[in-house]
DNA sequence: AACACTATACCGTCCGGTCGGTACAGTGCG
DNA sequence: CGCACTGTACCGACCGGACGGTATAGTGTT
């Protein structure tokens, strides 16, 4: 075994990548557990139902979102290059675990909603501190949320080069929405 | 019996207020009739299996896809407007059948994923040729997107009556966005 | 009778969950 | 040391119910 507490982080990982590839209706307990190398019964030794295999994810998605606002507060570039930014940016452990919750919330579970919600509630006051004007913040974060409604629903849209390009152009588009200051990070002064 | 051919569409609505409601999981068989007050035997004397309900539920889209398509080209107030405005109209046919499809499009089924980003192409490119800017087009279209994802997984934002203002607040930060010409034809002032 | 449709019984499969069991690493103690 | 026992990690057969789908008998209208 690699790691003593890998089998945990393996069947979480499993689980979340079924969720993002085929929808919460795959993502079943036989099929997570053969995902993760474990049997049925290894799972549920870990989780103990279904249930507890949601919360477990929550609960991960719930520590990165904390790591992740503490880098946004901190972020150089500001907070709405930060957010808009890491919209996109596929393959982070954060992005999988908030694609796989909003599979969870696409159901009719309650608390992954919820979670969903404070998770762009956070963003959305930072961008609004940031920024000034809330009718300014609440555009950029649907900007942002019509960039995971992509990468969620269609699969991003194009190849990781021109993506960064694109997002350059994205926000130079959105400085203009900013009419106080210059387009940069809105420094302190 | 109300109407002659209604069992189809009472069959599709509740397949539809299933899938929105609850999510792909809970919008089996046996719901959707019970939903339909329709007996199963009878849900699929109409369609014949599930996967021909899905088709029923995606061809009904495209049809009011195409007639929104119309009516958006014939918007008076612009497409920027109409296409923000119609994005969190909750309740229209057509937005209801759009969501919808959306939850399946988060399952594996690939159709569903076509058929919304053929619609949401279709958006774009109307958009595209109004405003001008591509990157604009793309902004505006990453809102409405966005605001779909909040009404879809958050369930709306606000009151249908708080809406409306915020939606004009919503598109009078938008048109500071078309550098060219006037902030569009509506309200003016 | 013919047709459009409904209702119910049933089938095989899959799903979430239980349960009995295995392997093994301790650990306290005589 | 040897032995009894405990806890942790895991396996896989199995169960009841739900699922998608079939088959068929029945009903009202024309």
């Amino acid at each position: 075994m690699p790691r003593p507490d890998s089998a945990r982080d393996r069947i979480l990982d499993a689980f979340q990548g079924l969720l993002i590839a085929s929808g919460e209706r795959a993502a079943t307990l036989d099929a997570v557990a053969a995902a993760a190398g474990v049997s049925k019964g290894g799972l549920l030794y870990h989780f103990a139902s279904k249930d507890a295999l949601v919360d477990g994810l929550i609960e991960r998605l719930e520590a990165f979102a904390a790591a992740d606002d503490e880098r946004m507060r901190a972020a150089p570039e500001g907070t709405v290059d930060y957010v808009i930014r890491t919209s996109v940016e596929e393959g982070t452990p954060f992005d999988e675990a908030l694609i796989a919750v909003s599979r969870l919330a696409q159901g009719s579970h309650e608390k992954a909603r919820t979670t969903l919600a404070a998770v762009r509630a956070r963003w959305e006051t930072a961008i609004a501190a940031d920024v000034g004007d809330p009718a300014v913040a609440r555009a950029i974060m649907l900007v942002s949320d019509g960039l995971y409604y992509n990468s969620t629903l269609l699969g991003a849209f194009g190849t990781t080069d021109s993506r960064d390009g694109a997002m350059d152009e994205l926000l130079a588009v959105l400085a203009r929405l900013t009419p106080t200051a210059s387009p940069g990070p809105a420094a302190a002064s």
